[in-house]
DNA sequence: CGTCAATGGACTGTACGTAGACCAATAAAC
DNA sequence: GTTTATTGGTCTACGTACAGTCCATTGACG
């Protein structure tokens, strides 16, 4: 009998209640760089109506993101909830601990990560891009290759978002930034050296230029290539 | 300002509540195949504990099915939860109604699923599949050549999720039977013609064959041409 | 022919999420 | 300085979903 597309078809319909949910999107929109330290976030009314959740819900969502030191929120007229500039280091969960948690999940997650990005490389590449998302994709990768060590992860995070949005599919995009949340986790527990970081920015050059001169092709190796060295690098670190 | 990761990250965190999920996916095992007809579900208690859902909202979930005529339940010991042998056949929504919700929706589901089947089938090919991974494949690829009119839809479905089985990644094959449920609606427009189905038999065979023989690059190649024959048929019957 | 394990069916109390209205504070605009 | 629109903060009543328990039915097996 197969049992993978059961457990595919049957698996949870929901991950958690919605004020878990809620927590974690606000998270994956601070820790993929959608929105940067001093941003604001949408008024409470809009927000909670584009997450289809009520405001307590979101409220509640908020104040642990406030506790745990992500955001502040102002009152009155241009006040609204901001993140902040200093963000909480996360707590370094301990690899041991975290290679049991994912030990199944990790190929499970590298396996679609890979799908999913060197998918939307080529999609980007196919299309004809507006001078706005031209222009998006440029300074996304200028601020990741100019980030600082604290900074990087987050903006190398925004850099491939910013290939899977100018693919003009929000669909791809959600699925792409649900799986890096997947592997942040892991990515935070390695440490980052300054040769792969100044190699992964030779690769993120490589993969724009591609998408920019409209070379599929080209794009979908390169991303290939620059997602296999992390998947290495995981594997390696956590075996 | 870019709005597009904005949207894909701040979109509802649910689709609906509970019980309309839980419909939504007993729906998909049924229609992609994954239960077919005579089948029977798993207990009420097991299947509840998989989906994370109250038993109360499953049973809510199936009664609605019962009443739509897709399943019957029968009690005591050896009973259960039972797919009908005669599927009703879905309403037939106006082409016109279809074409205006999904309007904006097409495009974005068509290059996800571009994405993700053309990924899958690549993915499958490198790997090292068992015996019966590879009878599975086998198996779902001749029922759906051997299916009759009314069932081609369903099989060729379940072949396609098999594609994504043999991957061994559970999200990727959750990930496809999610995006063949958007875009069912619309094939379900479309009128099947014998030579179209012909065609797909064939190229499903060189898909397969090329999995099997572990062609990564033979397999992406072929699953794309098929995946565009769909796509255009889609995109001229509803302009 | 009786037993019994497994399954669907029904009920109760509790907790959580929601909708909506209202209050409080803030800073730009006048 | 006063006004005012916008935003976060608070409260209440309601509905839905959930966990747990018990009942009803069935058919294989001894």
């Amino acid at each position: 009998m197969v049992v993978q597309a059961d457990e595919a078809v049957f698996r949870p319909v929901r991950a958690g209640n919605p004020f878990e949910e809620t927590v974690e999107r606000l998270l994956q929109a601070i820790k993929l760089g959608v929105v940067g330290p001093g941003d604001r976030l949408p008024p409470e009314r809009e927000l909670a109506a584009r997450l289809s959740v009520s405001r307590v819900t979101l409220r509640e969502a908020i104040h642990a993101l406030t506790e745990a030191g992500y955001v502040e929120s102002r009152r009155g007229r241009y006040g609204g909830t901001f993140v902040n500039a200093q963000l909480p280091k996360p707590p370094r969960t301990p690899a041991k601990r975290i290679a049991r948690d994912l030990a199944d999940g990790l190929e499970d997650a590298l396996t679609l990560r890979n799908v999913l990005e060197t998918g939307a490389a080529e999609a980007a590449a196919s299309r004809e891009l507006t001078t706005a998302e031209q222009n998006h994709l440029r300074r996304c990768l200028d601020e990741n290759a100019a980030a600082s060590l604290t900074d990087y992860r987050r903006l190398d995070s925004r850099l491939h978002l910013a290939v899977a949005e100018v693919t003009g599919s929000p669909s791809l995009t959600s699925a792409v930034a649900d799986v890096r949340m997947r592997l942040n986790e892991l990515l935070d527990a390695i440490p980052l050296l300054e040769r792969n970081i100044a190699h992964s920015n030779v690769q993120h050059a490589v993969i724009v230029a591609a998408i920019l001169t409209g070379d599929p092709a080209a794009a979908r190796r390169a991303m290939q290539e620059h997602l296999s060295g992390t998947a290495a690098l995981l594997r390696a670190f956590l075996a």
